[in-house]
DNA sequence: AGCACGCCGACT
DNA sequence: GTCGGCGTGCTC
């Protein structure tokens, strides 16, 4: 095979093709699919993905060029990914280099350099030969100077300067120095006497290998800590060639300094172990089947997860956990890594670019076999994949908002049908598309009705704020909320206050006209931020300083609102003073590894409250947590989105599942100012089947999913009119070339109208069977940035962020 | 996406 | 005359 196909990494719809390259002889039989290579392309230098071999190629044999570099020893793709990668290209309508850089750890891509090599210095002018007194070479993006940047293209011109173009990737692995002697002791003792008596530190450290037991290596580190040597001392004995360096690879461990008890399987519940039995068979009989686990929150969905991935691993195969960001969840890691021990690779967002990295080459090497992660570990380069589990199946941070806007939902049912496993997908609120499947019997529904050990589920009270309000009670806090705070605190137990972030950033209002200041490029009011003292925009990064007046009506009371965790906490401490409070949110958690310490602190009753967000609401389980209080349950209800109520209750009964998870019976206090809808009362009733019932038959009256399948065209433009205009013979052109059961929605503004100074209109499309849909898409997406028309076109099959 | 080539206005 | 602006077209 002398001819490779390749995709390069250009990000440009013409360039979204394989092109062909020659593989130079002493590659031939070496470079294989996957793999990432470097290629000529133009006048630079760049990274490619191979993707294919053959021995013919159709191009005339003066235009093709010759692979130049190999970036992998072995392949970083294997033959599996890269057809995912072509099948998810198609169903998201992204470039094919966007989904193969998808699959791989960040530290993967590439990193360009352009270099600038002196050819022939006799003519070179003095400003030039300067930059390179003592260099051999200068890396051209230090150069500024715009004065320089000409000479240096006059000096290219005339072939005194030479380009070199460099392809590198972002993170390496990292590397550790070992010290090991290059002789026997009784030559270590010859030197160490011919060392000048001052050399008091290369002494100590000769001596320490004479009196080591062994020869082997050492890490330097360690050396130079236990002889009080340094790395100086080090180089000038192996210079002398007394001692040898090597370098070593070694893995950044995230979870180093944390030892994990070994944990053994608890006993099943009946339901459990139904449950568990069919996922098993299953797994036994080899089929791509895809459960739904439907279990209430505390029902030992995990425990049935983890026995089930032994016997995948008993039966010598791997297995993929995926949860939604698992930082949140350090509780879950735990779990995994008591149980199964090294076998376990964790990839997630709270990890470096070279820790998630290593954590990946772990599974390439195939030194782990289950990995446990974020949306993006459903590209685990397993090769024998037995199993897929999704934990809270319904969580919308499963679908990637970015190209390739893909589901991990839809990738795993697609690998599962690769690998003819099973799939799991667990949840206590399932979606209602997936659930409405498992009714369809495509998904087969596996249900965990029952809290184990009999725990009954917390009882759940509904405030109406409003009526509050009437009473005259105008704080946060219900008089039930309060009473039931003040127990709770008296009995020595802990309380979850939850509040819905949205809507409660902090911002600055004029309290005499009502002004709230705007980003000057996107139609969205300004965040405060307390540490830089200033205004910051959240979708275009601008910032701004605190006005000491309002710009509209030029008032001097303006009012900071800080974030509603914030407020909850000042008002908090003023009418419950002895509560210890916790509070959780952006502010708190930035820090690396604040998160989880907030989290122990609580757990070891270092606080009698936790109050936070989103954030709060997943995975924890704390023995002594008897309440949960939301503090305003329909904040949700009211955005733009048809996944509205469906959130709202998944949100609530996932708030709810935190009290009352082991003895102790739990309460939840629900505040609302609209009590009487549905979603807020089917979950006063722990009723997922009646929500689902009725949130059908609103998705059917309004043709929404799982009636009917979305597509997302968004449409942007500096100028209001040209978006406008170009969304409107979108909307035209997709209106006369769709069936007629097919509805286009639109085009209308975007809810954010406007960001980073472009206009932002969107269309939607609902439809059942369309099967000229994608071409058609494609069709559209040919028009996007064209002509250097600006005009920035997206689209978004299956959106979650209608926004 | 970059990068080069190429064709027109204002400068040492 | 030349420098340098950015429109156009190509990349195995």
């Amino acid at each position: 095979m002398s001819y490779a196909e390749v995709i390069v990494d250009v990000t440009s719809k013409n360039i979204d093709k394989p092109f062909d390259y020659r593989i130079p002889e002493r590659w031939i039989g070496i470079i294989k699919r996957g793999m990432r290579v470097v290629v000529p392309f133009g006048p630079r230098k760049i990274q490619g993905f191979v993707i294919g071999l053959k021995n013919e190629t159709d191009l005339q044999a003066n235009l093709i060029k010759d692979i130049e570099g190999l970036l992998d020893l072995t392949p970083a793709l294997t033959n599996e990914l890269l057809s995912l990668s072509e099948w998810l290209s198609k169903r998201t309508l992204s470039l094919q280099i966007r989904t193969l850089q998808a699959m791989l750890p960040s530290a993967l891509k590439a990193k360009y350099d352009k270099e600038l090599r002196v050819r022939s210095s006799d003519s070179l002018p003095e400003s030039i030969k300067t930059l390179f007194a003592d260099q051999q070479s200068v890396n051209v993006k230090d150069i500024t100077d715009s004065k320089l940047l000409k000479e240096i293209q006059k000096q290219v011109q005339h072939g005194n300067l030479e380009i070199v173009y460099k392809v590198a990737q972002k993170t390496s692995e990292k590397k550790i120095s070992f010290i090991e002697p290059m002789m026997p002791k009784e030559k270590l003792k010859d030197a160490l006497q011919n060392l000048s008596a001052n050399a008091k530190r290369q002494k100590e450290v000769l001596t320490f290998f004479i009196e080591a037991e062994d020869q082997t290596a050492i890490p330097a580190a360690e050396l130079n800590k236990m002889t009080g040597s340094s790395s100086a001392v080090l180089r000038t004995l192996i210079d002398k060639g007394f001692l040898k360096e090597t370098k070593q690879e070694v893995y950044r461990d995230p979870f180093e300094d944390k030892a994990y008890k070994k944990e053994f399987s608890l006993p099943l519940t009946s339901d459990q172990e139904s449950a568990y039995q069919a996922i098993k068979k299953s797994v036994e009989m080899q089929a791509h089947d895809v459960f739904l686990l439907h279990g209430v929150t505390g029902s030992g969905k995990t425990e049935v997860y983890l026995q089930i991935i032994e016997q995948v691993l008993n039966k010598g195969k791997e297995a993929i956990v995926l949860v939604p960001e698992i930082s949140l969840t350090p509780q879950m890691v735990e779990r995994f890594k008591s149980r199964f021990g090294s076998l376990v690779a964790v990839m997630h967002s709270g990890l470096s670019a070279g820790e998630k990295y290593d954590e990946w080459r772990k599974i390439q090497r195939k030194e782990v076999r289950l990995v446990v992660g974020a949306r993006s570990a459903v590209f685990a380069p397993f090769e024998n994949l037995g199993m897929v589990i999704i934990d809270e199946e319904h969580e919308a941070s499963y679908k990637q908002e970015e190209t390739p806007r893909y589901h991990a939902r839809h990738v795993a049912i697609q690998r599962g049908d690769y690998h003819k496993c099973p799939i799991v997908l667990g949840s206590a609120t399932p979606s209602l598309e997936s659930f409405a499947r498992a009714k369809k019997g495509v998904y087969k529904l596996l249900s965990l009705p029952n809290r184990v050990n009999r725990q009954t589920m917390p009882e759940i009270t509904v405030v109406d704020m409003r009526e509050e309000m009437r009473k005259g009670n105008r704080s946060m806090f219900s008089v039930n909320l309060m009473e039931k705070l003040q127990q709770t605190l008296a009995k020595k137990e802990q309380a979850v206050l939850f509040l819905n972030k949205r809507g409660y950033s902090a911002f600055i209002m004029c309290r005499d006209c009502g002004h709230v200041v705007k980003c000057p490029h996107c139609e969205i009011s300004l965040t405060y931020h307390r540490h830089s003292s200033s205004l910051k925009c959240h979708y275009c990064g601008h910032e701004e300083g605190i006005p000491n007046q309002c710009p509209e009506c030029a008032s001097e009371h303006i009012r900071y609102f800080g974030t509603g965790t914030q407020r909850v906490e000042e008002e908090l401490t003023k009418v419950l003073p002895e509560a210890r409070v916790i509070r959780m949110d952006v502010d708190t958690t930035s820090r690396k590894g604040a998160h989880e310490k907030l989290l122990t602190s609580f757990g070891n009753g270092g606080a009698d409250i936790l109050l936070g967000t989103q954030m709060i609401a997943k995975g924890l389980d704390f023995k002594n947590v008897t309440l949960v209080g939301v503090l305003s349950a329909d904040t949700m209800l009211h955005i733009p989105d048809f996944r509205s109520a469906e959130k709202t209750f998944q949100l609530l009964t996932q708030v709810s599942g935190r009290a009352g998870r082991h003895e102790k019976m739990g309460q939840v206090i629900i505040q609302s100012y609209e009590p009487s809808h549905y979603s807020i009362q089917l979950t006063k009733d722990h009723d997922y089947h009646t929500f689902f019932m009725q949130e059908m038959q609103n998705r059917r009256h309004q043709s929404y999913p799982p009636y009917y399948y979305l597509a997302m065209v968004n449409i942007s433009h500096k100028e209001v009119m040209k978006a406008a205009l170009a969304a409107e013979k979108i909307a035209g052109f997709l209106k006369g070339n769709t069936d007629k059961d097919t509805v286009i929605l639109g085009p209308s503004a975007s809810p954010i109208a406007r960001i980073k100074d472009r206009y932002r209109y969107q269309c939607m499309i609902k439809y059942k069977h369309e099967t000229k849909l994608i071409p058609l898409l494609e069709q559209v997406l040919g028009h996007s940035n064209t002509e250097n028309d600006d005009l920035f076109i997206t689209i978004d099959m299956n959106p979650y962020m209608m926004m």
